[in-house]
DNA sequence: CAGTGGTCTAGACCACGGT
DNA sequence: CCGTGGTCTAGACCACTGT
């Protein structure tokens, strides 16, 4: 019988294992990757990988000649998914729903510029936009879009199409920014979601550049009882 | 001269300038890995080194025989780091301090049996405590925690040590999950943090297990104007 | 069945950064 | 300086899956 076949993975286990169980303590220097791979009995590419692995995940802390230290803390990441709110609603099972409210050019608020890095005071496109799951407020929408960045967008029937979907399809951003916060419920607000002034929202604000030229700034609202959830 | 080094990195760029550029449309079938190496004269090894960053991102679907794909919705990752709140607070500047409010072993309230798979209402060691960056109150903790997965955690001075940090240090996790939202603040809390009662609080809701076994419950309360920003 | 991605190998050279 | 990780190569075999 041949030995059992080495793969990345195999190794990606067997050092994880080490690492969970205090066999390598944290801050501990473990074996360079050709002593690991003679160990193993495989290329030490195959080593590489894992350890790879591991080191993006946080595990693993790796300097060229200092060598691989377990790390001693490990970063607890979190990748969040943000889907397009259609998307999010009817993978919960429910019927989606859209309302544009209101759409204007207008001058931006400061907090809006800034975040766009915009000096000079150029009018935008102010969206504001209701999501609904099946019929009922499930996200208010608050837009600015940079016209000079997506002239297209002014033709589109934003009635039937929401601009979140439509930059989502057509405009790709190089960089973007996502700021989650708490905030309270004030009237207007209170009232197109549905809720009683004061209720604690959720609120995710992103915004996106192509390049240096910043395309949009959209901060949307969630009525209390929210909840994003992840995997560690 | 010699052609200009090609690194998987390059040819990570150049695909990924490919799909920002719509030369290639969302859907379109690419070239295949063989094809890719003839053409930036490179070993396909390194196209598939570029290629499956581009498919960890969500930029690219790689499924075998049907080929590589640009996705249709780049799906918007974001990765939060979720560092131990003494680290956090120090990377802001501020000098951190540690308080507990209260240890005791209760029977945990509904909410944390369930997150935390109980059936039997085993009692827990219940810690609370605030996180203050200099002086100021900056997160309210609320923990659950199993003696019977940490024993040693009994014996700590947990007035000096704060339980977040020993447990990172001291006990592995094997599953996580965490849980974001937004809350008002109770009479009790508010004064904990010193916010007014109704201000919205944003909450951190994390369990953890090692295999199957649960080993804490915790939610941060943070008081308003607290922002979670992480880069897309 | 056949095309495509997924992975492994053995060897090589290079870049970084402790010592 | 020189050990260590980072990467590239050319070739090979395998696993999955659409046809």
């Amino acid at each position: 019988m041949p030995p059992a076949p080495v793969g990345w993975q195999s190794v990606h286990a067997e050092v994880l294992r080490r690492i969970r169980s205090r066999e390598w303590l944290p801050g501990a220097l473990i074996p360079n990757e050709t002593d690991l791979a003679a160990e193993f009995g495989c290329a030490r590419a195959t080593v590489s990988r894992a350890l790879r692995e591991l080191a993006d995940a946080g595990l693993l802390t790796r300097r060229r000649k200092a060598g691989t230290h377990v790390a001693l803390n490990p970063v607890r990441k979190a990748t969040l998914q943000i889907p397009v709110i259609h998307e999010e609603i009817e993978a919960r099972g429910g019927t989606y729903g859209y309302a544009l409210i209101g759409r204007e050019t207008a001058q931006p608020p400061l907090q809006v510029r800034s975040a766009l890095g915009l000096a000079a005071a150029d009018p935008l496109l102010h969206l504001r936009a209701l999501h609904l799951s099946d019929g009922a407020p499930y996200a208010y929408e608050d837009r600015w879009v940079n016209p000079q960045a997506v002239p297209a967008l002014l033709d589109v029937d934003l009635e039937r199409v929401s601009a979140n979907a439509w930059l989502v399809r057509n405009v790709p951003y190089t960089r973007g920014q996502l700021i989650l916060s708490a905030a309270t419920a004030d009237a207007d607000t209170a009232e197109i979601l549905r809720c009683a002034p004061g209720d604690a929202l959720f609120l995710a604000e992103r915004t996106t550049w192509t390049g240096d030229r910043p395309i949009t700034w959209v901060r949307q609202s969630y009525p209390p009882g929210h909840r994003l959830a992840t995997e560690l």
